[in-house]
DNA sequence: TTGTCGGTCCTTTTT
DNA sequence: GGACCGACAA
């Protein structure tokens, strides 16, 4: 079986190590220069198999090797198809070294995909691909080479979220600042928002500055990056600050790498925040003359990380940054039925700020499904439903692997747990709690960091008194100034301080224990095999003990943990390596053998497909959410519509959508509208289900009884109450912004014309919570709720009502879902 | 030093 | 409704 490969000579690594100053070798040249020609040379009549399968426009995206290119490549079009394949034909034509390109793509799920089908591809020579990885770790890679440029060792350590927010706690508190009144958690975010700008201490915004803690927030961010220096650590935002500074201030050493990267390749580039186009630009943009081998591939309606800093400027800039950039559009998607994306295409062009693509499919089968819009009482009966739809399937022989539920909220997640650990359905769960984040995982990698690295500070407080050693904050408070006094690592100071009387007898003995444990410890790094010091660590150090003393329910899982953190430790070759490892990759691995259906979040869905996908809680101010309204207007508005456009566009042939009319939010029942999107999907290619169980037909047990159940039931869900009281309250607040504009978001579906509909930016859920009014109720009010029925009213807190119900017992609700009887 | 009570928060999340 | 955090008392 030949791909095109088996006789081209690949160089598994550079003729290693080499100093950074020496040029890269050029590889041999062909001597026509362009790949084609190459090929040729060895197959006159035909291209390699591997451009074979291409459609016209996505070959010329593989094979546009000169100059800068950006590929816009729609959800489903054979993205990553193009991305793999270009770096196959670049090693093919012998243009590059596999060390001379640089892929970067932001998730290591992305960069591990991409180095598996490049495999698939180039066989071994991929291994010879140290520069194909996130942002993030090629920026440690920069870092750890060039440490010294930057005011680092190389040997830094690199402090996830939590650290960092511990870090700044005690810095605020060192300020001499309140941390209730300025939490240390909001200002990480802001110095992470800071750095997703590219912004130091210097170059924050006036007002940015002055909004935290009375005017201190320079001050604290630069004390903060002071710290970080003391403790030769960098944050994540740090891994892409640092390599920009370093190049700005070396054109040096920026030049050696314009001179080794011959090929530049960016996955996902609508994603990209201000500080990794910065990035980016440093090493792309070349002198005059110089070629700009630079490719980037994105989605504009796919940018849904607007809200961490990603800019889609960046993708609509590109040809003004790189001038003479060709442009390629992927148009035609193999995943989806027309009905999918004819709704997806509907649905996304009501966004104003797009470059303008339309997905089609030459693909039309009469028997595929329209997509589905259902429609159910609540949350609970969203589940139900669902959970019965995906029985059926399965009847049918689908797979569980197949079908997803993606979600806006991950509280929403819980409903469907609930339902199907009662139908005994396997579901998974992406994107939950991680495995590298539990507290068992992250103390005992603390013990491991500080044997590695005994100047970690972080991980020495985080372990000092776990297990309990009797070394409270009074104790760790004075190792801490002594530590700092000195300007020595707060380890080094505890073994100090134990010669000296300064300390009483217990936590001195105490702390003996721990300083010779540490140093017995790192006397074996070298010697013993490291999951066997891990295991003696973590058995020393009392630490497995305390959770084997440890009666609750859930220690016996943490054990299991500890042992499965070790279990993965084989993998690498030394401690040191594990750990840099998952600084950087904090996912583990999921069971991919077991039939189950996927909940996740949106966010979390982008990029997969299913065969099946269902969307529930499309309600307005859940989907689009509230926050997104208020807090981005337009451009929030414009991004939840194109979370909405990836959803959709992750089913392959079937799609269900779902509303309910009541939610529970923070703990009250709301009644809900449909979401705004519903009205943007088009006629044509869309079902309203039939609903045989929602509303009328029924039976809801002894739950409270709804004024609808004695009505017939209804035809669809369109003409259900809900829909109805839904569509009667949005005329009512008419505001129109969007119905001149011709051509979209006009086709309604299923009701009467009534005009141009209501489509205003801050769609409030029906009832907001008012505290200052006076209620209209008094204690002691005889009221019917829709869902919970005939009830007293018990108390009253602004339009907070408790009631005492017939059926439902005490509940707390709004006062405008509840009418006097 | 540890356990319990009460107040607050509640979108999305990678590295 | 419930998870998480911090203050407070034993």
């Amino acid at each position: 079986m030949s791909n095109g490969f088996d006789d081209i000579p690949f160089f598994d690594e550079e003729p290693a190590p080499r100093p950074l100053r020496g040029r890269e070798p050029a590889p041999p040249a062909p001597s026509g220069g362009i790949a084609a020609r190459a090929m040729a040379a060895r197959d006159q009549h035909r291209a390699p198999d591997y451009l074979s399968g291409l459609n016209p426009e996505q070959r010329e995206a593989v094979e546009t090797l000169d100059g800068p290119v950006l590929v816009l490549a729609g959800a489903g079009t054979g993205k990553t198809r193009v991305l793999t394949t270009r770096i196959a034909h670049i090693l093919a034509s012998s243009r590059a070294y596999p060390s001379q390109i640089l892929a970067v793509t932001f998730t290591n799920k992305a960069a591990r995909e991409m180095k598996e089908r490049i495999g698939v591809l180039v066989g071994a020579a991929v291994e010879g691909m140290p520069w194909m990885g996130t942002f993030h770790s090629i920026g440690v890679k920069l870092l750890r080479r060039h440490a010294e440029l930057v005011g680092l060792k190389s040997s830094f350590t690199i402090l996830d979220t939590d650290d960092v927010v511990r870090l700044i706690k005690q810095i605020i508190q060192a300020e001499g600042i309140d941390d209730k009144r300025w939490p240390a958690k909001q200002f990480a975010q802001m110095i992470d928002g800071w750095k997703n700008k590219g912004f130091g201490p210097a170059d924050i915004p006036e007002g940015d500055a002055r909004s935290f803690a009375n005017g201190k927030g320079r001050e604290l961010y630069a004390s903060y990056q002071a710290r970080l220096m003391t403790l030769n650590a960098c944050d994540f935002g740090d891994l892409l600050l640092h390599p920009i500074r370093m190049f700005r201030a070396h054109p040096d050493v920026l030049k050696d790498y314009h001179d080794k990267f011959r090929y530049i390749l960016v996955d996902e580039y609508q994603d990209t925040n201000t500080a990794q186009y910065m990035w980016l630009r440093l090493l792309a943009q070349r002198p005059k003359g110089t070629p700009q081998n630079v490719c980037c591939v994105g989605d504009d309606d796919q940018s849904i990380y607007g809200w961490r800093g990603a800019e889609v400027d960046n993708i609509l800039r590109f040809e003004k940054d790189f001038p003479g950039a060709k442009v390629i559009k992927l148009e035609r998607n193999y995943r989806s039925t027309e009905h999918i994306l004819g709704a997806a295409a509907h649905l996304i062009a009501h966004n104003e700020g797009r470059l303008g693509k339309t997905l089609f499919t030459d693909r039309t089968d009469p028997d595929d499904d329209k997509v589905q819009v259902h429609a159910a009482w609540d949350s609970e009966e969203e589940a139900r439903a669902v959970g019965e739809e995906i029985e059926q399937l399965q009847r049918q022989q689908h797979n569980l692997n197949d079908m997803a539920i993606l979600v806006r909220a991950s509280f929403q997640m819980r409903e469907f747990e609930d339902r199907f650990v009662t139908l005994g359905l396997n579901y998974r769960v992406i994107g939950g709690p991680r495995f590298y984040e539990r507290l068992e995982i992250r103390d005992a990698l603390a013990y491991f960091r500080l044997v590695c690295q005994p100047a970690d500070d972080l991980a020495f407080e985080r372990i000092v008194n776990t297990p309990k050693r009797g070394l409270g904050d009074t104790t760790v408070r004075s190792l801490h100034d002594y530590a700092r006094g000195r300007n020595i690592p707060m380890l080094a100071a505890a073994a100090d301080l134990i010669e000296t009387d300064e300390m009483k007898a217990k936590p001195r003995k105490s702390l003996f224990d721990v300083v010779t444990m540490f140093k017995r410890w790192q006397g074996l790094l070298e010697t013993t095999p490291h999951t066997e010091l891990a295991e003696t660590i973590l058995e020393e150090s009392g630490y497995t003990d305390m959770w084997k003393n440890d009666k609750s329910a859930e220690a016996p899982g943490r054990l299991e943990n500890l042992k499965e953190l070790v279990r993965s430790m084989e993998a690498f070759e030394s401690m040191r390596g594990f750990l840099e490892h998952i600084a950087l990759v904090m996912d583990a691995e999921q069971n991919e053998d077991l039939d189950a259906v996927s909940i996740m979040t949106l966010h979390s869905a982008k990029g997969l497909e299913f065969e099946t996908v269902f969307l529930p809680g499309w309600e307005e101010g859940l989907f689009p959410h509230q926050r997104a309204l208020d807090e981005g207007g337009r451009s929030g508005l414009e991004e939840e519509r194109r979370l909405a456009y990836v959803g959709l566009t992750r089913a392959k042939r079937r799609c269900h959508i779902w509303f309910v009319s009541n939610r529970r939010i923070h703990g009250l029942w709301q009644s809900t509208l449909p979401s705004r999107f519903l009205d943007e999907l088009p006629v044509a290619h869309v079902d309203v289900a039939e609903t045989d169980q929602s509303y009328g037909g029924y039976n809801r047990g002894g739950y409270g009884q709804s004024r609808f159940d004695s009505q017939e039931p209804f035809a669809n869900a369109y003409s259900t109450p809900g829909w109805k009281r839904a569509q009667q309250n949005k005329t009512d607040a008419t505001r129109d912004n969007w119905g001149t504009r011709s051509g979209v978001g006009l086709e309604r579906i299923g009701y009467g014309e009534s005009g141009p509909r209501a489509r205003t930016i801050d769609g409030e859920l029906v009832a907001k919570s008012k505290i200052d009014e006076p209620s209209k109720f008094n204690v002691g009010d005889r009221v019917f709720h829709i869902k919970f029925g005939n009830g007293n009213i018990a108390g009253i807190e602004g339009n907070k009502l408790t009631i005492d119900f017939d059926r439902a017992g005490q509940k707390r609700v709004l006062d405008g879902f509840v009418e006097r009887v």
